[in-house]
DNA sequence: GATGAATGAGCTTTCATTCAT
DNA sequence: CATGAATGAAAGCTCATTCAT
């Protein structure tokens, strides 16, 4: 259905990508295509040839974050082992938190809804956080009435930005994983 | 310093602040002045004689905001004990959310620092959030080793909005009191 | 027809007026009138009721001004003699002229018409300028091939302010005196 | 530095500079950018876009009256000769003075400074302009004590628009002129 | 009469989007 | 395909003027 693009095509949507990522996450979404455009060296009229509108790349921005959080939380599954993965995520996600202004604008200030507009990439992500959920229930690091609704959000919660300097926002981590872990 | 308004003027003044935390609430900030005008049944100019930047109406609905919740933490701590009143506090928050989708955008998203802008209110508003904690610290209902800056940062945490659902944010909250609760 | 004012109310508009005449002096006619009544200690209302409009009160102040510089020449005439009376009249309007930015802006930038609009202060003052030119002429001081009109522009000209230093304006102004005297 | 502009922008931006010249000459600074947009035949974000603020827009319309005044001036050198090209030239302002209200306005009534915001324009005006009066002064048409200062501000005084009529212009021009000449 | 709050048209400026080059 | 100039609909804000207090 879409075609490979040309060489140079594929090129400029990809660094538009990144240097929206990059320039939402520090500055917000308000800053203006133009502005996007010029950073990548490219004409506005290149971002939308890529991004019909200015939605559609911030979508884009969000659906490619939440791919490589995804793929960054099955490799920690393999690496740091089922007890512990989810912990160690939770706290990249945290330590992270910090650049991803923009990111957190685009899930939830502006009214936009991943879910509706790219409902494959948030099913694939929940199935992810799934996985490494069962994995710690399994291992008996985490309560089992907890489900990966809960954790999603409490992930979201966590990457609420600049609101705690980094020595609360250590504390409030060890608060909610405290609330995660079985009775003691 | 400032001498009484006349009594229209506050009427006005009241009027436009209500409506401006309301549409704020429902809509996000980036409504613009001349609606919350129309809203009010007042010209523009007079939003803008009360208020002289958008900022400042955006900062003088969050104070009021901040104000009359520590005003209800502060009821609380009467009526409801000192073990449970930080607990009903929070479960008050977290229902309330829903409709505060702009007092968090105020808080939070745009890069407002209300402490900057209204330093007394944000004092005083920790000041009373730090008597709940201690009275339930001296009951023993919250761990000792957590502190003002953790409650608050939790509490803006359970405001962000529209990211779960109803069933969701109960559990979430569960999780987070939980944490809260001295080892069992 | 106009029934004298109150007290109160004649201090007010002597006030205003001198206000004004400040004002627009040293920062032009772009002032607000809101601001015109703070600096004169009353409410906007007031300026409004005794000037129904900012162009009113522009050209109230530009007649006070003619008025009070006719009286000047008047002065002269007695105290210098008709020889030089025109010369140093000419001096005092251009040191002056500093701080009437705001006057020659009446006068000629935004396309008011004092003559259409109080012919009788411009007729009064134009007789005045005459007497001293004729005084002047009668001694032989000025050349005859000069009119009362040519002079009321050559004034205007060298209050034509900020464009010159006081180096420059000394010279200028000399240029021009010897341009009005007899040849030599 | 700047490349060179595409040829359907250059025209614009060379169209907006005439109508803004016409339409600031003729009815002053207050006429809106929306207006000149309208008249230019284009959308006001084109005048912004060539010119980022209103201001930037009347210093470029100065800025190109300058160029062309001393254009004039140099031609006038070569054609008329050293003894009458600075009267030419000043008859020549003269005349045009009528419709050069909104460059008066631009050079001295709102605080505009043409030779803050581009020197090298000034400079080079003023450069020529001495090359005309060392020129006359060199011809024995004009005295020796007289600067470039001094005639530029004749100059200016000449251009103070709509206060004198033709007949007056006229008599007043050779006053100055008479002035400028050596003692006969 | 005096006050200053309210009005609302109008201004400058920005920016998502389109389209000629 | 890429470019960046043009568009034009808002937005935030000001201020001459009116009118309830």
């Amino acid at each position: 259905m879409t075609r490979p693009l040309r060489a140079d095509a594929a090129r400029n949507r990809a660094r538009v990508l990144e240097v929206a990522y990059d320039t939402f996450a520090a500055e917000g979404l308000t800053v203006p295509i133009d502005e996007i455009a010029r950073r990548a060296g490219v004409g506005a009229g290149t971002v939308y040839r890529h991004f019909p509108t200015k939605e559609a790349l911030v979508v884009a921005v969000a659906e490619d974050r939440v791919r490589r959080i995804a793929e960054r939380a099955r490799t920690l599954l393999a690496v740091e082992g089922p007890g512990q993965a989810l912990f160690v995520f939770f706290r990249d996600m945290v330590r992270s938190a910090a650049v991803d202004h923009g990111l957190v604008d685009a899930l939830m200030s502006q009214g936009l809804d991943l879910e509706a507009v790219a409902p494959g990439v948030e099913a694939a992500f929940l199935s992810t956080l799934g996985d490494l959920l069962s994995a710690a229930q399994g291992a008996g690091t985490v309560r089992r009435d907890v489900d990966v609704a809960v954790v999603k959000a409490l992930l979201v919660v966590c990457k609420v930005p600049q609101v705690f300097d980094s020595q609360v926002t250590e504390r409030v981590t060890r608060v909610i994983e405290d609330g995660l872990t079985p009775v003691r």
